[in-house]
DNA sequence: AGAAAAATGTGGAACTTGGGA
DNA sequence: GCTCCCAAGTTCCACATTTTT
């Protein structure tokens, strides 16, 4: 198997983190003290009680099993307080320009200690074998090669969009697809442990990531990091860190760096590979809990939350220093020892919605499944108290440990006038149950009301193309407020109220196809949670009729506030607006995000495009983005303008009887004569600051 | 080239912790 | 508020395999 770069666990390195550790409170103490004897102390495993009186910088005692460079390199974790893994090291970071420069044959990325969000840790898909030194280093290969990864090396991170923005997965010209996804399961290792290798595809190999539609001639960067993989927006996950794994069998170079706390891979995409990628490089490393949760702002806790997706970002240069930045997310993996060997696990199943009546037969792959197993169906209600619970049967004859087949049970309440999104999950015993999946109760038809679909994740199960759903029924933007032009070409990718109140979100792993835009970034300008940048960009452009988007609160702190508050995911709203008038608002009841976190995004594609970009041949990026839009915390605004796309869409479309949720009343309403009941609007507003 | 040693990969389980009954 | 149970988290062991010396 691969060589893992680090050092041996029953020698624990000596890496700066290890040695600040033991300075601190945790005190020395060998993994094993005695070599086959397992420590049964407890006194020096560290408790919640201890936690709270730890001063950050002394957490992590393990050793580390990264690489050795790593570990010197250590000084150099960027930024804001690296993770649990890292933690601690913030004051490090002065030394972080590497003082010594090494010289070897191997072939090297440079590396770019850029700024304090970015620090690049390993130079290449070998480890260069040298006598680590006390002190950060550069690595240079003896001939320097071309820049492999112009689209990394070339751009400024903080001119990126940050880990926690959504990104689409496609534009109208490329699209980054994972051909070959990893396998559902994948053991993290603990600092404490030897690696456990690469994540796999289920067919043996590992995952495959494709750039599609990319013409240059230049290799592109591919960015992994280890994302979250439960109902809200995607982010880094706080207590997973993507690992790097090299050796013999490791064909893909790599290397990695830490981007605000996050440790990232980066591969090249090489046009003479056309533009794929293996990823046998990328290993999952498990942060202990309750590092990461002492650590400052944050609110994520570690428990129970083992499942991780990979994320794959790509930055691909355009004319005029602009990047277009996509983002795909593998299916979950779920991380953890026992639930791979005990916990039903859902990988699949052939249908998501059927009518309310239900009694149709749904399939359903994963494993561990067992005679025992029983399938739940279940709603709850937007403070998540379960008002509903059914138990679906399962056809015992055809089972079998990695399908199931059952019997959709029909839904509580047959008359409802649109879909019901619920839950689902399998449970073979107590306590060992699946990670709860969608489903989708579909109203009865009613003749004489012509419905549409409540978003384009159910459009595409029941056969609506995207460009059928952007001439026919523009998704409208929920204002709170009451101005609700839908079109433009951000239209697929923002977010109907209608998910929004629902707040159930699709399976994981479509979540991050979502997203409200693609991310051009303008290099040497920060995107970061910078109000200056915000208003520096936004005098930068003052077209008026571009497109901006204003995001209020970071993701991530968007994820926390719905963490916080389970009934509210969509705690932050983007607002689009014509001109730079941003249009804060105040929805957000729990914790309106301090300003510094307000990001603005030049969606100038949108703005050049337009009408277009939203028409029926258009964009997949924002094509894409609605299927699941539930899932964005955020609510979207639009200021009235870019009307003309209704002209060329949306034939009229009956307007939902009033007792049905406003978002249909919206989603129906035609552009340009956009009627909203303030009642609803103020339900929807009232739902979303829940 | 082959052997020995070292390192890594992997599965399993012991042990600790803390939440819930 | 206390005790007990047990699921989940963490650490360690053992052994096979791979890589290095």
């Amino acid at each position: 198997m691969g060589i893992h770069t680090g050092s041996p666990r029953t020698s624990p390195g000596t890496s700066p983190q290890t040695s600040l550790a033991e300075d601190g409170c945790v005190g020395p103490r060998s993994p094993s003290p005695r070599p086959g004897s397992r420590s049964t102390s407890p006194l020096c495993k560290r408790t919640y009680d201890m936690y709270r009186n730890l001063v950050p910088v002394a957490r992590s005692r393990s050793p580390s099993p990264h690489g050795g460079h790593e570990e010197h390199h250590t000084p150099q974790y960027g930024s804001n307080n690296i993770s649990g893994v890292m933690n601690g090291f913030g004051i490090a970071q002065a030394s972080s320009i590497p003082t010594k420069i090494v010289k070897t044959n191997q072939q090297a990325y440079p590396l770019y200690p850029e700024n304090h969000t970015e620090s690049y840790l390993v130079s290449c898909d070998q480890d260069v074998k040298t006598k680590p030194g006390p002190e950060p280093f550069f690595v240079i290969p003896q001939i320097w090669p071309k820049q492999l990864v112009p689209g990394i090396c070339s751009i400024p991170v903080a001119s990126l969009p940050p880990l926690e923005w959504p990104l689409p997965s496609r534009t109208d010209q490329y699209e980054l697809h994972i051909e070959v996804q990893p396998k559902p399961h994948h053991r993290a290792h603990y600092e404490t442990e030897g690696s456990r290798g690469a994540v796999k595809a289920p067919t043996g190999g590992h995952p495959v990531v494709q750039l599609r539609g990319y013409r240059g001639k230049e290799p592109l960067g591919l960015q992994i990091f280890i994302g979250t993989a439960d109902e809200r927006i995607l982010k880094p996950h706080a207590f997973y860190q993507v690992h790097r794994i090299t050796g013999k069998t490791v064909t893909t170079t790599s290397y990695e760096k830490i981007i605000s706390s996050t440790k990232v891979l980066e591969i090249p995409l090489e046009p003479k590979n056309n533009m794929k990628a293996i990823i046998d490089c990328a290993g999952i490393l498990k942060l202990r809990n309750a590092d990461i949760e002492l650590r400052k702002g944050e609110t994520d806790i570690g428990r129970k939350n083992t499942r991780v997706r990979l994320v794959f970002r790509v930055h691909i240069p355009q004319p005029g220093g602009q990047h277009v930045s996509l983002q795909a997310a593998s299916h979950p993996i779920e991380c953890s020892q026992r639930s791979a060997h005990e916990l039903p696990m859902v990988e699949k199943q052939d249908m998501d919605a059927c009518s309310v009546l239900g009694g149709q037969q749904m399939i359903l792959t994963g494993q561990n499944f067992s005679a025992d197993s029983k399938v739940i169906f279940m709603e709850k209600t937007h403070d998540g108290q379960q008002i509903w619970e059914l138990e679906a049967t399962v056809d015992k004859d055809k089972s079998q440990a990695s399908m199931l087949f059952i019997e959709v049970p029909p839904y509580r309440d047959p008359s409802i006038c649109h879909p019901a999104k619920v839950n689902f999950y399998v449970i073979n015993g107590k306590r060992k149950r699946s990670q709860p999946q969608h489903f989708t109760y579909m109203p009865l038809p009613v003749p004489s009301i012509k419905k549409e679909p409540v978003d384009e994740y159910e459009s595409g199960r029941m056969g609506y193309s995207m460009s059928q759903m952007l001439g026919v029924s523009p998704q409208p933007y929920y204002n709170p407020r009451g101005v609700i032009p839908p079109e433009s070409g951000l239209v697929p990718g923002l977010v109907p109220c209608q998910q929004t109140r629902l707040g159930v979100s699709p399976p994981d792993h479509r979540f991050q196809q979502q997203s409200p835009a693609i991310m051009y970034s303008r290099p040497g300008k920060s995107l970061s949670s910078s109000p200056i940048y915000s208003q520096t960009g936004a005098t930068m452009i003052p077209d008026s009729h571009r497109s901006v988007l204003v995001h209020t609160g970071s993701p991530a702190q968007s994820s926390h506030l719905a963490g916080q508050h389970p009934s509210n995911q969509h705690p932050s709203i983007i607002q689009f607006s014509p001109t730079n008038h941003h249009l804060l608002r105040g929805g957000d009841p729990p914790a309106p995000p301090p300003p510094e976190h307000q990001h603005i995004i030049y969606c100038e594609g949108y703005n050049q495009h337009g009408p277009q970009a939203t028409g029926a041949n258009r964009s997949p990026a924002p094509a894409q983005a609605p299927q699941h839009p539930q899932n964005y915390p955020t609510v979207i605004q639009q200021q009235p303008f870019l009307q003309r796309v209704a002209k060329d869409r949306s034939p009229p479309v009956q307007v939902e009887p009033q007792r049905c949720s406003s978002t249909e009343e919206q989603r129906t309403s035609v552009p340009g004569r956009v009627t909203v009941k303030q009642e609803n609007l103020d339900q929807a507003y009232l739902d979303d600051g829940e």
